[in-house]
DNA sequence: GTGTTTGTTATCAA
DNA sequence: CTTGATAACAAACA
């Protein structure tokens, strides 16, 4: 369930690694989520050169040397980038211990999971598993990108478009429960099931709240709580909850940190009592019925 | 066989 | 046109 951090923890660590690398071979083990298609991504990306590795809520955004094209990448629930150095793969497949690794991604690569296989120059291989097949590869070109992002996607909340403003504004303007307004990636970017039930929680706000009837302190508590929350997040390379790992095949510490996703049944770690689990918009939601209004 | 898991989109209603 | 509600889909697992 890659959600903002997940997806920002890889982008930051191949902005360090990967500038500047061209694609010698690209690899389709399996073309149904390769747009516009295999035979197409392959003969266009080999040759060029990544300028640099960009974010828009949950999606990953390649620049390439070709300014009038971009990959992009997104994980969905199950997808993994990973990453291989020449040295790494000498060494035997990978270079880290096999308890660093989840099932997914341990052992040798490409595995079963394995979609798509890039093979970057100095002997890089960049891998795209995905157990479940939910995520996508694309080559698009800018202007098509660029009108994309604008129309389907909502403020970065790190950024300063998402202003008190403008958090007050969007929510008046909806009548829908708070949770189904902060997954809307229209309306904010980024944020996803395991995102939204702790802002709620740190905000002390119910899921089921509808956003119109918040009242300013609340407005004002949630969106420093969505804030606070994803820069902790991104501070500890996000959350392994399923199958998120990072370039390197390591889970994410914040799932140490989580204080109601996933705790269904366990004590509040604020008041002692019982986590509850309710369906919400068709996702499972977590929240402690003491702690929240 | 059944119910769950989530990000996203399609579809229909108002 | 906008907004809301809901189902569907991807694939796997307990």
């Amino acid at each position: 369930m890659p959600e903002l951090p997940e997806v920002e923890t890889i982008r930051q660590d191949l902005n360090e690694r990967l500038i500047g690398y061209q694609f010698k071979k690209v690899i389709v083990y399996d073309f149904r989520n390769v747009a516009p298609s295999a035979s197409f991504l392959t003969k266009k990306l080999v040759g060029l050169k990544i300028i640099k590795f960009d974010r828009r809520g949950k999606l990953l955004i390649i620049r390439l040397s070709d300014k009038n094209l971009n990959l992009l990448i997104h994980l969905k629930m199950t997808g993994q980038l990973i990453l291989q150095f020449k040295k790494e793969i000498l060494a035997g497949g990978h270079s880290l211990s096999n308890d660093s690794f989840l099932g997914a991604v341990g052992g040798s690569l490409p595995n079963s999971y394995t979609r798509v296989q890039f093979n970057l120059s100095k002997g890089a291989k960049l891998y795209f598993n995905d157990l479940r097949k939910f995520g996508y590869i694309k080559l698009i070109q800018t202007e098509k990108l660029n009108s994309i992002l604008k129309i389907a996607f909502g403020p970065e909340p790190l950024d300063k478009e998402f202003s008190l403003i403008f958090f007050q504004n969007l929510l008046k303007r909806h009548k829908v429960p708070i949770k189904a307004l902060l997954l809307n990636q229209s309306a904010i970017s980024g944020l996803g099931n395991i995102y939204v039930d702790e802002s709620l929680f740190i905000a002390k706000i119910k899921p089921t709240r509808i956003s119109n009837l918040l009242n300013n302190d609340e407005v004002k508590n949630l969106r420093l709580a969505i804030r606070r929350v994803l820069i902790k997040a991104i501070k500890y390379r996000g959350t392994t909850f399923s199958d998120f790992v990072d370039l390197k095949g390591k889970r994410g510490n914040f799932s140490d940190h989580l204080l109601v996703y996933g705790r269904k049944g366990q004590n509040c770690l604020k008041c002692n009592q019982e986590i509850k689990k309710i369906k919400l918009v068709g996702r499972g939601t977590h929240y402690c019925s003491n702690c929240q209004f």
